[in-house]
DNA sequence: ATTTCTTTACTTTTT
DNA sequence: GTAAAGAAAT
């Protein structure tokens, strides 16, 4: 054992410049702000500041919390900290790291119990859509909501569809009730919370909407009886827990990075994790946050930057700590010019600090920017610049050194499928997407029935997919059992609820009771004898996995082929299998689900939170008048926490719970091995690209509308500035190149909804003396990329040549001068990419069409472009027809389904017609 | 009850 | 121009 050898933190230290040593080693025991700009070293002092912590104060690691804005961010530091910390037997996977949600997560399911939050998972958006869905269609009164019609306009208009401007016409108050946004609303209740406020405290609240606080109220009812808390429960009830029991006080330090998109609850979880403590009549609060106020760009998810402010009037006023702030200004990442350029379109905003990064870059280069003719235009753009920068002599980049970076996640589709044709490999930087796709969601579904039983919503989708004969009738009935058995007449719950609020048990139902009573004939139900053994197969489906995983999880050791075994139990006797069929895809998708649960570490005894002996804390009293079965709940609910031998079988499900919530809160890592073996370009969000950095950036879509975003350009000023924030984070990515780029429409064009671009971006005036018209204008500049990537540069190199090319390829690719679309060098044609898929397609569907023919279809479609082009499909005959060897999808596009799937139903449509009327050669126009 | 055709609304950004 | 919801037709 080498833990007892101290690593000196010296050697640490002597790699900080002098800002970042005065924050790392600052004093550990008044708050600590640290003012980071982008490219200042943030991470490396957090991290810093960490193995500080660990080696000079001796700090244990499982009492420090550490948020991070990702999971990817923590991923990092765990990463960077262990090669710091490398021999010192320091165990980092201790530490308390994670995002606020999944630490409060964790949290609550460790204390929850003591609030009655025992077996929750977390909800999905979609889940909370859903259950306000039902809350609309089902929970509110007929008395509620003829109050609500009564409402006046005014009170209802934050809450209604789509601006429908009541013009006169009468508007059919009588009858119909009002249509009611679900964004809007769910937006309203995520506000709340994030504010700290239950649903029964904005009841009381003076200026409480009706409206609001009826549907909040019933929302959270219903998301307690399918045991689910959705993202800002997470925190909310975390807080909850926390501020009423010290359960926390093993907690040294607080680091909290980011800090800057924090909203209200988080803040206030800072203060709790951080308590301040008196220690010999001295006053001590252990806490470091770190953040950039440029960087804010989370303000509609109501983080808020005030946030400083807060923390620093909450020490001083209250505590009367004075809080350190160190500012970061030394730039490691970007070269001057870019840094140059950012903080410029900083400037324009009024009322900020100026900034004084300081590159330590002295080489530079000007950013590229461009003004381009249509959306296609700049995709190609785009695409025929970050070919150009791999196939430069000796070229210092790689497609993986490149990102694109845009405003809305709808800009990367014309990309993705200019990207395919252009064979740009590229990757979509999202970690959710692969826990969206439906074979992925259908066996969630079903791990989420198995680990929580009153999970209605996943009972629901789960029953009849595949199918079992549950149409949209026998889908209701269940739901009104479920509902009939969720709401008990006694009032005693009432009673309770007056005294413990917002207990979520309070409301608590087994979904999967209701369905074995009704299968049992307990509950009496319209379903005929074929219906009911189809529900006991069912159930008999998910209890025998439950069986399967207490089995394997039972022991303290965990047992990874068990846990397979399970698994596999529940994907073949549900009947998913079946139905995936022969989708090569999908099964090796339901395997990765399969391989992240194995994956998933059961946390050890020792890794876990401490226990809290609940006793030392008085349990509220309560007096139980009513029946004797209500009684009973009464007792059970107030009596979790000692109920050890109930808790132990929970105990096989908690490991579930922790991985499904975790798979929710996108804390799963990407386990695609494939990214090191073919360097891709990113295509990311801005708001996805936070904390990360790339050589080369670009930026499309610089115009009104896009760049500042629609949405903003009416809106006030605040919401301006949180768009150039948005373009300042973006720009601040790259390290060495930067490329702009805008487009314009013309008004009439085929857009529809979505007003044209027509100008370029606000943020963009008045900086052309900053930027390039085209990339290494000179000789000189090409040279300066080399010195500055430390490349060295071909001996022959021909800067004339090399740009004659450039120029003469840029109308070619870019400007596309040649009409024939399929011979254009560099290119492969839609056509070529779809044709295959095509083929199989229409076989299938064709094949599908006239069961009797065994023979391929008469005709295949002959050709078909891809998006952006218009998708026209003609039939030819086979013979005619059949597609080459090089007809297959090149390898880079393989995680592109979009691009191919944007035309699916018109490929998929297309055949359908064969039998029926393609006797001839038809052109089949898609409206 | 499922498939096929027609209509509608939709585009912030994410834990 | 597309998904997703709604209507109509097998």
């Amino acid at each position: 054992m080498t833990s007892d050898e101290k690593i000196p933190i010296e050697p640490i230290l002597d790699t900080l410049n002098e800002d970042q040593r005065r924050a790392v080693t600052a004093c550990t025991s008044t708050p600590l702000q640290i003012k980071a700009g982008p490219g200042t070293g943030k991470t490396k002092v957090l991290v810093a500041r960490v193995a500080y912590l660990l080696l000079k104060h001796r700090i244990p690691p499982q009492n420090i919390i550490v948020t991070t804005f990702t999971k990817k961010a923590a991923k990092e530091m765990i990463e960077r900290l262990d090669k710091l910390l490398q021999g010192s037997g320091i165990p980092t996977t201790k530490l308390l790291i994670g995002t606020f949600h999944s630490i409060s997560y964790r949290i609550i399911q460790k204390y929850g119990a003591a609030e009655g939050l025992t077996g929750f998972t977390v909800a999905t958006e979609k889940d909370a859509a859903q259950v306000l869905e039902n809350v609309l269609d089902s929970d509110i009164s007929d008395k509620d909501w003829a109050l609500i019609q009564s409402l006046p306009d005014a009170a209802l208009a934050p809450f209604v569809a789509g601006a429908v401007d009541s013009d006169g016409s009468g508007d059919t108050d009588s009858g119909t009730r009002p249509k009611l946004d679900k964004k809007k609303i769910l937006r309203q209740i995520s506000k709340l919370k994030a504010h700290a406020i239950f649903a029964d405290e904005y009841a009381k609240q003076r200026d409480a909407m009706f409206l609001l606080s009826l549907i909040y109220s019933l929302y959270q009812r219903r998301l307690f009886e399918n045991r689910l808390l959705d993202f800002d429960d997470c925190l909310l009830y975390c807080h909850k827990i926390i501020s009423r029991r010290p359960v926390l006080s093993f907690v040294q330090h607080t680091l909290v990075d980011e800090f800057q998109d924090t909203n209200e609850i988080q803040l206030q979880l800072m203060f709790e994790f951080a308590k301040v403590k008196k220690v010999e009549s001295e006053t001590k609060c252990s806490v470091t946050i770190v953040g950039d106020l440029d960087q804010s760009i989370y303000a509609f998810r109501d983080a808020q930057v005030g946030n400083f402010e807060k923390m620093l009037d909450h020490f001083s006023r209250i505590h009367s700590l004075q809080c350190l702030v160190v500012t970061l200004s030394q730039n490691y990442r970007s070269t001057s010019d870019i840094l140059a350029f950012s903080e410029h379109v900083m400037r324009q905003q009024m009322k900020r600090t100026q900034k004084n990064l300081v590159s330590q870059l002295q080489s530079s280069l000007k950013p590229v920017r461009a003004t381009l003719e249509s959306l296609d235009e700049e995709a190609r753009w785009v695409a025929y610049h970050i070919t150009h920068l791999v196939s430069l002599p000796q070229s210092p980049f790689e497609h993986s050194d490149i990102a694109v970076l845009v405003r809305s996640a709808y800009q990367t589709r014309v990309l993705e499928s200019e990207f395919v044709k252009h064979r740009v490999p590229y990757t979509i930087v999202k970690g959710r997407a692969f826990w969206e796709r439906k074979e992925v969601l259908a066996m969630v579904d079903y791990l989420r029935c198995v680990a929580n039983e009153n999970d209605q919503l996943a009972f629901l989708r789960c029953i009849n997919y595949p199918k079992r004969g549950f149409g949209p009738v026998a889908i209701a009935e269940i739901e009104k059992l479920f509902s009939q058995t969720a709401k008990p007449s006694t009032d005693i719950r009432e009673q309770i609820r007056l005294k413990l609020s917002d207990s979520p048990q309070l409301n608590a139902s087994l979904a999967l009771q209701t369905l074995r009573s009704v299968s049992r004939k307990e509950l009496k139900s319209s379903f005929g004898a074929k219906l009911l053994e189809s529900l006991n197969k069912f159930i008999a489906v998910i209890d025998g996995t439950r069986k399967l995983i207490k089995e394997a999880l039972n022991g303290t050791e965990s047992n990874p082929e068990a846990l397979a075994a399970a698994f596999d139990y529940l994907y073949e006797t549900s009947g998913l299998k079946r139905e995936l069929g022969d989708d090569e895809n999908k099964r090796l998708n339901i395997e990765e689900v399969k391989a992240q649960l194995i994956l998933f570490e059961k946390p050890s005894q020792e890794d876990s939170l401490p226990d809290f002996a609940e006793h030392q804390f008085e349990i509220p009293d309560i007096e139980v008048i009513g029946d004797s079965e209500g009684e009973d709940e009464v007792i059970e609910l107030l009596n979790l926490s000692g109920e050890q031998t109930k808790g132990e079988t929970n105990d096989a499900f908690e490991f579930l719970r922790s991985f499904l919530s975790l798979v929710v809160l996108y804390e799963t890592e990407n386990s695609s091995k494939d990214h090191i073996n073919h360097p891709k370009v990113s295509i990311s969000t801005i708001h996805g690209a936070k904390g990360l950095e790339w050589p080369v950036v670009f930026i499309p879509g610089l115009g009104e509308g896009l760049l500042p975003a629609s949405f903003a350009l009416d809106g006030t000023e605040d919401a301006i500035n949180e768009e150039r924030r948005c373009f300042y984070v973006a720009s601040t990515r790259a390290k060495t190149l930067l490329y702009l780029s805008t487009y314009t429409e013309k008004a009439g064009s085929l857009n529809w909804g979505r007003k044209p671009v027509e100008k370029q971006s606000r943020f963009l005036t008045g900086l052309d003396p900053m930027l390039a018209q085209m990339p290494f204008e000179n000789e000189q500049s090409m040279k300066k990329l080399y010195t500055l990537t430390g490349t060295i540069p071909p001996q022959d190199l021909d800067y004339e040549k090399l740009q004659k090319k450039y120029l003469r390829d840029y109308n070619l690719y870019v400007k596309q001068t040649t009409d024939d679309h399929d011979n254009r060098p560099g290119f492969v044609t839609g056509t070529d990419i779809s044709r295959l898929t095509l083929l199989q397609k229409a076989t299938k569907s064709a094949k599908r069409l006239a069961p009797h023919d065994n023979k391929a279809p008469k005709y295949v479609p002959k050709r078909a472009t891809c998006a952006p082009f218009k998708p026209v499909v003609r039939l030819a005959p086979v013979e005619n027809q059949i597609p080459t060897a090089k007809a297959t999808a090149p390898t880079n596009c393989i995680n592109s389904t979009t691009a191919l799937s944007t035309t699916s139903t018109n490929i998929l449509r297309a055949p359908a017609y064969i039998p029926a009327r393609a006797k001839h050669k038809r052109r089949l126009g898609t409206r």
